[in-house]
DNA sequence: TGTACATCAGTGAACGCGCGTTCACTGATGTAC
DNA sequence: TGTACATCAGTGAACGCGCGTTCACTGATGTAC
């Protein structure tokens, strides 16, 4: 069992018994399974505490406030999401790969983790976009990714026609990000084209990249 | 004097005289100038009327609640986008024009107004992210620029190396619209590059819808 | 193995704050004659 | 040109609803001897 930060200490009261752990991780599945019904604002304490077969007493001693589960939320998404980037990103696994498929594995694996966190994702890019601390957490995360995807770039540098590399991928990663962003919060059906599937839409992505970094065309088996 | 359409009188109460006409534009002013400091929740209907040097009463005598002057904002905003938009993507103005120029300036024209109207582009995409008949009423000026910008392309596909000119012209169009959206909601740090200004940011969006629609390079001033 | 006690965990009714909305009233504007 | 009356416009205190939070109490778990 890990010793929880000094930081948070602040807003989540570490379990003491195995009993209370399990209804910490209760109220917390709850919450984000509400999230995919409704907002966080709309999002009720009470109905939260009852979905976890809790009650708000137990709530409040776990959280310091209701803001106290949201930012445990961001904190377990965190945790995970670091993980899972390490391992999509490790330079090793991709020393032999071309830059084409480097990319449409990043892009893949962004694509995928909007969809299946895609409540989580949607509340707390939100609550990112008006309260700084969220914000900067979550860029921690952002950050890491694209210092990643960065590295795996250079290595190839010479595949890339982009006068800039490095900068080149910060921006993609940028576009990525963006239409995921737009996608969340706005939905598929924003222009007139036909909606995309994800596999669409992360194959359309990784040709935008692939074209903004210039990537000299093999024979691709692009349609 | 324009007659209000029928569904506007659901939300806002027409204005008799021109008393009346001057609060209400006062109500709406004031509280697009609040959006620049809080978010429409965080706006209490008290401070709004405060700030048009009026009162609450006087705020439902105009508006059937609160959602009606958030409408009346959108509504607003939609007139004069449309007729701006219409400008700029005047055909006969680009019969001329290489694709390169109409691309930088539709681009231009969007980076300016995500920074003259960011405040309550902020609010209204938020709203839009949470309500549908919000979304749908932005969708329809998302969708009028989007055919706008088509044709222009259409009457330039000899420029054109994307295959399907039309689909190139509604993926860029989308990818500008979610880059503005997320640096609108997020801001300019999210990576570590150092922040663009609005300049430097057309300019790159403008390389990247080029890349993406295969634009063949001219003799280009770019850097 | 059993009993006493301390602490942890959980319950849910009641509280109270903030903010949207109402309403009884006053003042301003316009019209009839 | 002046007076009476109707309607529009505006005021701000008071109301009330929703929801986060508290708190007095009960039950469960663990430890000491």
């Amino acid at each position: 069992m890990i010793a929880p930060s000094e930081s948070q200490l602040e807003w989540v009261r570490p379990p003491q018994q195995a009993r209370s752990q399990a209804t910490l991780s209760r109220l917390l599945d709850a919450a984000e399974a509400l999230l995919a019904e409704k907002s966080w604002e709309d999002s009720a304490v009470n109905e939260i505490a009852r979905r976890a077969s809790s009650s708000v007493g137990a709530f409040y001693a776990r959280f310091r406030d209701k803001d106290g589960l949201l930012r445990s939320l961001q904190e377990r998404f965190l945790t995970e999401a670091f993980v899972t980037a390490d391992a999509a990103l490790d330079s090793q696994r991709w020393e032999r790969a071309p830059i084409r498929e480097i990319v449409r594995e990043v892009v893949t694996f962004l694509v995928g983790i909007y969809r299946e966190r895609a409540a989580l994702l949607r509340a707390l890019q939100l609550r990112a976009a008006a309260d700084e601390d969220f914000r900067a957490r979550g860029v921690r995360l952002t950050r890491h990714i694209a210092s990643g995807l960065r590295t795996l770039v250079l290595a190839h540098r010479e595949e890339v026609t982009h006068p800039d590399p490095a900068l080149a991928a910060d921006f993609s990663l940028r576009i990525v990000l963006a239409v995921l962003l737009h996608r969340l919060l706005l939905g598929e059906g924003v222009l007139r084209t036909a909606p995309l599937s994800d596999r669409q839409l992360a194959a359309e992505l990784t040709r935008v990249c692939l074209a903004h970094m210039g990537v000299v065309h093999t024979n691709a088996s692009t349609p």
